[in-house]
DNA sequence: CCGTGTGAACTGATTCACAGCC
DNA sequence: GGCTGTGAATCAGTTCACACGG
């Protein structure tokens, strides 16, 4: 591998250039790349309405249980499809099953991670992997130390089968749970193998060619964000609302 | 615990009112939520281009190690005040300072995290914990069995010494990395204690006071975003650039 | 002359407010 | 009557392009 581009990368929401140029589908191809980031939340919102036996939900609690206001969660759902029934609500089985179908979740996306410690660890024994729709194809590490090793009923194989892995598993989606020095590397060799979507927990700057999708969790900045809004509230400035709007009546 | 009002919480940008009226500080309070985003960010560059000895930096090389078009990162810069010289660039050193000192990261801020399962200790364990400006007060946790563990140096304590931990080290940012059943549960303890910052790792929307700050950072959230463009790659859809502008000439 | 700093233009996201439908 | 779905208005963030200063 030689130059490679470098890419704009945000734990925050991604741009997306929006250039379907309208057809007669059921709804217009081009859902806001901020609602993208809002559809897991109103998913997983739902899930836990459907578990407690609710068979229908209006945007205005919906909304609250998630978070957001109803005007923008109707927003967001408008871009989906016309799911609604004016004067009832949402139905929350068909809301589920549509959410999930545009996020891709109703097929199974094969998971490789990288790093075997604490943080790797933690992530292979996320429960169900989240959702459903995700599978954990391997979790590897280049200590020979902890190779081998069963973690959440995986054995913990050799980063050198990282390519084997990926292609003999399909695996779309590589996590990089490494130290920071490793994670550029780990990363060359996942978009190598043919890995498109990368989730990097390493406090560095991924370097990938533009067709590869990164996104990244960061500790330390999320800290330093908190560090900034606390330092604003002890200077005794506009103590102004952090978060956004209430956003809520009252919500149990 | 009453009725608690419900505040939005992103892992996306925070919205801020940005009310304070001028005056005649040397730069306007007020500085846009997606550059306080960044901020951190361009701060990591910085520290590695210290470390590599270079002493002055251009937008177009420093924006380029961020990962961000130069335009943005200039703008970025100009809401902390004007700390370039023309023709020139950016001093390094000088420039770290002034965003640690913006981020309140010329003060220290004392963190407690609950929940010692391999994510807390993945935390605890996190190098100098990320940049320097933190320190870890405590790690405490519910089972018995972990407590008096020793992790990075810490001592694993019980949760029930929460409030006195929080008020003897005045923690001023609390972790949440427990099961999504007790986060709601641990999230108001640290309300209930003073904490008007928290991080939040568990899958739940929290519900906390319009005062209280709180980010959180969701792994299958991520993941969900990234299969949402990952089906769109693959439907063979238009397979616009997932990321941002592809910010760089093309750098090492 | 080079690169910062910034008004102006633009693009995307949020909120408002109400028409339309069950 | 109540709640969705959506144009229109607003607001925030990004990019452009160039005047200005070292």
């Amino acid at each position: 591998m030689t130059v490679r581009p470098l890419q704009a990368q945000t734990t925050a929401a991604q741009e997306r250039p929006t250039v379907t140029p309208r057809s007669t589908r059921p709804r217009e191809r081009g859902i806001p790349e901020a609602t993208v980031a809002r559809l897991p939340v109103y998913l997983r919102a739902l899930q836990g309405l459907a578990e407690r036996g609710i068979l229908t939900v209006s945007s205005e609690d919906l909304a609250s249980a998630a978070g957001v206001n109803s005007a923008k969660l109707r927003k967001d759902l408008s871009h989906l499809g016309s799911y609604g029934t004016r004067g009832v609500g949402y139905d929350v089985d068909y809301l589920v099953y549509q959410i999930s179908r545009e996020l891709g979740l109703t097929q199974d996306w094969s998971v490789a991670i990288v790093g075997a410690g604490n943080l790797g660890r933690a992530l292979a024994n996320y429960g169900g992997f989240g959702t459903r729709g995700f599978r954990i194809a391997a979790l590897l590490d280049a200590d020979e130390g902890v190779v081998g090793d069963e973690v959440a009923g995986l054995h913990v194989g050799h980063i050198d089968t990282l390519e084997d892995v990926v292609s003999t598993e399909r695996v779309s989606i590589g996590v990089i749970a490494v130290p920071a020095v490793a994670a550029q590397g780990v990363c060359d060799r996942f978009v190598e193998a043919g890995v498109t979507s990368v989730l990097n927990f390493a406090p560095v700057v991924l370097n990938v060619p533009p067709a590869v999708d990164v996104r990244k969790v960061d500790l330390s900045i999320e800290l330093q964000i908190l560090a900034f809004h606390a330092q604003r509230k002890a200077d005794g400035r506009a103590p102004a609302p952090p978060g956004g709007r209430i956003g809520a009546k009252e919500k149990a």
